[in-house]
Order: structure tokens, then sequence, then C-alpha cells
DNA sequence: TTAAATTTTTAGATTAGCCTAAAAATATTT
DNA sequence: AAATATTTTTAGGCTAATCTAAAAATTTAA
């Protein structure tokens, strides 16, 4: 049986195998997990044993067929249970996320495929972010950044890049969620900010920390 | 915090002190828990240290009321987790025992609320135990035995006392399940077993072991 | 009211998961 | 190619939760 702090490395070590495109160094995991780089050794040892990674001394490493397998029956989970929690329970996109992190720990497989069913088999969570199927393969989404689009150009906003609270807080508060219409109006070169229209009714200027995180389908 | 497992021994010192009707002693825990005397009474140290137990060498334990808000407020998740699975999944009453045990660690008293007022509010769990409210006050069941129920007297089945998943099967099978109406038609003193007409139309004879463990609302 | 039986606790180990400090390996500069 | 810096691993320790075996306390029976 693996243990919850195994699945949480698992996903520190897929998470950042996505992100960097390589493999993940103790470093980057110790940081991922909050933990010291000497524990982070001593996991991936137990990892390694058990064949969820690929690991040799100083290499960095990589997860095994098994260990994506598990990341991303994780990723599942946690991402069915957001869909419920803000669908059902009406939380927040910034709320949900904490309980999902304990949610997605329960054992059971076939909960999680009831789950999917009794939420309509969503194909993504409430940021956006896809939901892979019961054999770990994802939605891929057509999407750019907000920041990449041209002037006059329309699209639709289908999630997030940044997941931090405070900035999800933002985007709410300015009124740019999922599902939002929007325009570009002006791209302004000198800082980057783009002018859009929201909903075929507000104009708001956009500065480029944001537009740079947040995906759009256009 | 309190850690799953500190969680589970107060939910059998909470068991065990409801059934006898006394303080739980040691190796009624470690057969509640299936660990050993010796880790019992490590536990029983640490709950005590904790203030969640009355705790003397060799008198047996009580909860204090920290321990017994603790216990009843697990005991609320679970039931109230039992009644998701079963109302929304589709899961039976003998499969969502499991899963509740997981369930109920997830540590958000908002959750439970929310999950309450998502299910509207139910005063019962599927084997028909009462759901204690935030405060753990629970709705006390009027109640009596089948076994205890005498000629001609009719009743609605509400629990049961057993909750093994075979026993639980075998009522599913003989079609003796929650809200069942029953008629009891004859008690016969040789093997204490009872002929009833079940939801107006079956007649089923009934041994003392399965009497003696269903609840009949009179 | 002792002796025997039972229950409970202590003693001493083990494993998972974490830590700090120091050593070793690797990477980067000069 | 050395010197320096960074990264990673080892060494040694800690706590929670478990165990077995033995000792101590309590209860039951002769």
């Amino acid at each position: 049986m693996i243990s919850q702090t195994e699945e949480n490395y698992l996903k520190a070590i897929y998470k950042i195998n996505e992100r960097e495109g390589k493999s993940a160094n103790t470093n980057a995991i110790s940081a991922e997990m909050n933990t010291s780089a000497a524990s982070v050794t001593d996991m991936l040892k137990r990892l390694s044993k058990k064949s969820f990674i690929n690991y040799e001394k100083h290499r960095g490493v990589t997860l095994t067929t098994e260990g994506e397998r598990t990341a991303t029956a994780l990723i599942r989970k946690h991402r069915i249970w957001e869909v419920f929690l803000c669908d059902k329970l009406g939380y927040s996109w910034d709320e949900c996320h904490d309980l999902a992190e304990q949610l997605e720990h329960i054992h059971s497989a076939d909960l999680i495929d009831r789950m999917d069913k009794f939420l309509g088999k969503p194909k993504f969570d409430p940021h956006g972010d896809p939901i892979p199927d019961s054999e770990g393969n994802f939605t891929k989404r057509k999407q750019v950044l907000l920041s990449e689009m041209a002037m006059n150009e329309k699209g639709i906003m289908v999630g997030v890049h940044e997941h931090s609270t405070a900035f999800l807080q933002h985007l709410d508060r300015v009124g740019l969620v999922l599902a939002t219409k929007v325009e570009v109006l002006e791209v302004f070169e000198f800082d980057k900010s783009v002018k859009i229209r929201v909903n075929d009714s507000i104009e708001l200027l956009i500065s480029n920390k944001v537009s740079e995180n947040v995906f759009m389908k256009i």
C-alpha cells in the first residue's frame, strides 16, 4: 500500500517533470514538498525500491510507467473532487483546492468513477484544468495565453496557469472568470498590458502579470 | 493536530463505553482496534496527555468532554458520508461503511456542514443509525428489537444492531431492509423464531439470531 | 488468604518520515 | 585545470505507531 506522503512526492515529481520538461532534481522536489533535501533523498530511495521512479544518485528522477499511472490517477481524483466541491457544495475555485488535497488520498477507484458519473463526466475542473480519464489520458486543451492574443481577437477564458489563492481572488474581483467572453481591444507595447472587453460589456485594462497567466480558447 | 490513528482510538473507546455502559479496558480496546495491548497502553498515555481521555493505570478509560466531542464529530462525519454514498452514488448499505471509514478523517467542519445541507439534513444514516448534529446531539430512536415484539404487533424496520457485511447482505436477500413494513404473525417459543408478514405481502420465518439484531419502530 | 489466572504495563525493537550537520559529488568560474 | 560554488548524499537523531516478551498489578478461585 502506498502512503499519502509517497503519493504527494509522486505528484510533486510529476508536476516538476511537466513544468521543466526534464527529470526532477532533489532540490526542486524539496522546494515543492517543503522538506529538506535529505528527506527527499530518503524518499527517492523508497520510491525507487517500490518501482515508482527511475533513480540514480545525483541524476535526478523521472516516473516509471507505474509511477505515472499513480500520479495521473491522483490528479484525476483531485480534479473530480474539485468539481464536486464547486458544482455541488458551492465552494469557490480558490477554496476547493485544499479540501481536494485531502480527498484525493481516499483509496477507491470505484468511488471516483461513480463521482465522475454523478458529476456528468466533466472534462475540466473549476480552474479549467483537464481531468484525465481512468486510463490517464488528458483531453488536450487547444489554448493560448491571453498575453499571446492579438488586437481584435476574441476568445473564451478556459483556465489559469498560476493557481495561487491571491491570483484567483484577484480574477474574481476584476470579473475575469471561467467561460468569460473576451475581446482584445488594444495591446500596449510599453508595459505589455491589454485592454479587453468582457462579455460584450465592460472594458478592462489587464496587466501582463495577469494576462500571461490566463488561458484562452480562441 | 489529531492523527487518524488517534481518531480511531477515540471512536473505539466511545463505542465500548456505549456498548458496555462503563469505562473501556485495555483488552477491549485492543480487540476493537486489532492491535496489541501494549500498543493500546502507549496510545492511552498519548490521548491522556492530550486531554482526550481520563486515564489511570489499570483503571480503564472514559472520554473527557473534549474526547466525546471529537468522537461524536467523527460519527457525524461517518454517517453523513454514508448517506451521500448510498443516496447519491448508489452504494448499498454494506458497501458504504469502509469508504466512510476513510472519508470521516477529512478535516473540515465546514465541508461536513455543507454535505449535510446538500443531503437535506438527514437524521439517520442508511443503517438507521442516528446522525448527531454539529453540537453532538443525537435524535434518540424510540425503537424495540424485532425479537421483543409481540404477536400481531406492527412496525417499521428502522435499523440494525449488528453491522457486519454478512448480516446486511443476508437481510437484503430475505427482503428485510430499512423502512420495510413488518407485522408479527407468530412467535415460536421453541427456538424464539418469529413469523412475520413483510410489506403486507410475503410471509417470512425469521430466526432469533436475526430478530434480535433488527430495530423496529412500533 | 494464598495460589493461580488474567489483565495491564514496561522494556526494548522496528519502520516511516522527518530533521541538522557534515561529507561527497557535480557544476561553474576564474 | 584549479578553485569555488552548488547540489546531493550520508550519518546520526527524533517522534509516532507498531510489535514481542517479560514484569507487575489486579482479579478470581481454591
